[in-house]
DNA sequence: GTCGCTTGCCAC
DNA sequence: AAACGTGGCAAGCGAC
């Protein structure tokens, strides 16, 4: 990887004299001007900005944030073109916290990390892998000399002196390679990506104002819960330990018991050991084993406790949780969120009790009914699809059709295998997993996939046609690929899974409703009580006094009957206390 | 002590 | 001809 040119002009901002230089620069001609922060740490509530850089494709600018961030935001205040930043969400937070009468210039802003994912979903959106991608080059010996620095000195993000050079020209350094990305990704957002570029950049005001609001948790349950999760796993290990002198938890000792006791194992991990999943340990539960009941309680037990109970009352800021949303976080442009991974809450009142209503508030939940079958729907035009859609209930009619047996009803178990034969192809599965997950026979799965498919011929003709563009544009331009209706673009690997392009034209467009949907919501005024999105559900945090008024409009918002072959639907579920009470009606 | 890999499991 | 997709995260364990 080549170095770029770091001798470019850079400067320290901490007199009136290189202010004023700083103001006379401004007025030059340029493309855009590139924003950028340094911060002790992530979290905008507990972690201070350290260092404002603002630059363009020539020359950086660095100032201490103490005593010199407002000059840099009256500038940034008065500049009219493009401000650019690479991953503006989180410099935008970090600087409105810190700066609360100051506001980014929302039309004007721009963010290098969501065109880099736009023109390339299957590649790292970081500011350096995008800089060797387009330009071929990146300050490596810079950053190499920094970490080096920081490693002998024993400096932190939060402890390195501001005015050490490397440290503040870096980030000029990093102001100048966004504003030469903008000027090189820029073109090909505007030629390509347009309108769903526009989608995105409204999406990153409203998750960052998801962020900031958080969500509510009620720290004495989870206090109460963790505890007794506590105790439960620490005297079931006490007694492995005692019987067998190992931990429930190291899978290679009690796969070794196991075996000693003569238990028959068959299942292999992809490396070639035993496998001791849920699925083996279940088995042998029911055959009245002990040591499985224990290890399965303990995995249980420490998953909620450790992954969600432990990590809310460790990440909680004044009772609140503000979990990171990664926007563009899927290849597939579904947003993923972590610390903590809200997306992830166990089903069921037990973990998602914790979460409560702000004061005088209530929470509500919007999700789209059968997303992604109604988009296979959309992209096939099968016409069995469709009216099996417009039936009411989509998995009852296609056990109708496949079984040949209209007295099935929603209780009938034959239902359920139709509900996991519509995942079986938005996935790609095949006869094999498809079996596995429906817990049906080799044989029964095989006539059903033949059945469905008799009955559903489009659904078979979308997936060949996906494949078939795929094969032909990796032959024509040596990459296999598709194009969602929003304009998004899904890469394959290889062209020997380009058959995931289908799971991925679905998911991807899934994503883009759901991104659409939070736009209709923002726009109907619901922004100020949005907290989550999780792929096909918006949660909502609403004041008691709204609900009513407010409901219908969710409504109205969530629902989508041009543009699609079929409507897309969603229902509304609250007002509740607690995000458990979805599950006690 | 930190890092990376493997395995397993939570969601949609 | 055949192929279940996308994430986040914890514990165990060996390597550095």
């Amino acid at each position: 990887m080549g170095d770029v040119d770091t001798d470019v002009p850079i400067t320290f901002v901490d007199d009136t004299h290189k202010l004023g230089q700083f103001l006379t620069w401004l007025n030059e001609r340029r493309t855009c001007l590139a924003v950028d922060t340094e911060t002790e740490g992530l979290e905008f509530w507990k972690c201070g900005v350290r260092l404002i850089q603002v630059g363009d494709a020539r020359t950086g600018w660095a100032f201490p944030w103490p005593h010199w961030a407002g000059p840099a935001l009256a500038a940034i205040s008065a500049y009219d073109g493009p401000i650019v930043m690479h991953n503006a969400k989180f410099d935008t937070v970090m600087i409105e916290h810190h700066a609360p009468s100051f506001t980014v210039p929302r039309a004007q802003l721009h963010d290098t990390m969501i065109m880099g994912h736009l023109v390339s979903p299957h590649t790292s959106k970081a500011l350096k892998s995008l800089c060797t991608q387009h330009m071929g080059a990146y300050a490596s010996s810079l950053q190499r000399a920094l970490d080096e620095a920081m490693a002998k000195n024993r400096w932190t993000w939060a402890t390195v002196p501001i005015e050490f050079p490397m440290y503040w020209g870096y980030g000029c350094i990093d102001t100048v390679l966004t504003a030469r990305l903008y000027d090189i990704l820029h073109p090909q957002v505007q030629s390509s990506y347009e309108d769903l570029y526009e989608l995105e950049m409204a999406t990153m005001h409203i998750v960052a104002s998801m962020e900031k609001r958080g969500a509510r948790v009620d720290l004495a349950y989870c206090a109460r819960a963790r505890d007794q999760l506590g105790e439960f796993i620490e005297s079931a290990t006490q007694w492995c330990l005692d019987t067998y002198g190992f931990r429930p938890g190291s899978n290679r000792e009690v796969t070794r018991q196991l075996l000693a006791d003569g238990v028959t194992l068959t299942k292999r991990t992809k490396s070639g050991d035993w496998a001791l999943d849920d699925d083996v340990l279940s088995g042998l539960e029911l055959q009245g084993n002990v040591l499985a009941t224990t290890v399965r309680g303990v995995r249980k037990a420490t998953k909620v406790k450790s992954t969600y109970f432990d990590n809310f009352i460790t990440l909680h800021d004044n009772e609140v949780l503000h979990p990171s949303i990664n926007q563009l976080g899927a290849r597939t442009g579904r947003m993923s969120v972590n610390s903590p991974a809200l997306q992830t809450l166990p089903r069921g009142p037990m973990v998602r009790d914790a979460f409560i209503a702000s004061d005088d508030n209530v929470l509500v939940m919007a999700d789209s009914d059968q997303i992604e079958m109604r988009l296979l729907a959309h992209f096939c035009r099968d016409e069995g699809l469709i009216t099996a859609i417009n039936s009411g209930d989509l998995h009852t009619d296609t056990a109708r059709r496949v079984y040949g047996d209209m007295s099935i009803g929603k209780k009938d178990p034959r239902r359920q295998t139709a509900k996991n034969a519509a995942f079986a192809k938005v996935y790609m599965a095949g006869v094999d997993k498809f079996a596995a997950t429906a817990g049906v026979s080799i044989e029964e799965a095989r006539t059903f996939l033949s059945e469905y498919d008799r009955q559903f011929p489009g659904v078979k003709a979308f997936q060949k046609h996906v494949d078939a563009v795929a094969q032909q544009r990796f032959i024509e331009e040596r990459q296999a690929y598709v194009t969602a209706p929003t304009g998004r673009k899904h890469v394959a690997d290889d062209v020997r899974t380009a058959y995931k392009l289908v799971n991925y034209l679905i998911q991807g467009t899934a994503a883009d409703v759901l991104k659409m949907q939070l736009r209709n919501l923002d726009l109907a005024g619901l922004g100020p009580y949005m907290t989550l999105p999780v792929h096909d559900e918006v949660v909502f945090d609403i004041p008691r006094s709204e609900v009513s008024e407010l409901i219908p409009v969710i409504s109205q918002a969530m629902n989508i009957t041009e543009g699609w072959a079929v409507p897309i639907t969603a229902g509304v579920d609250g007002p509740y206390e607690r995000w458990g009470d979805k599950y006690r009606e």
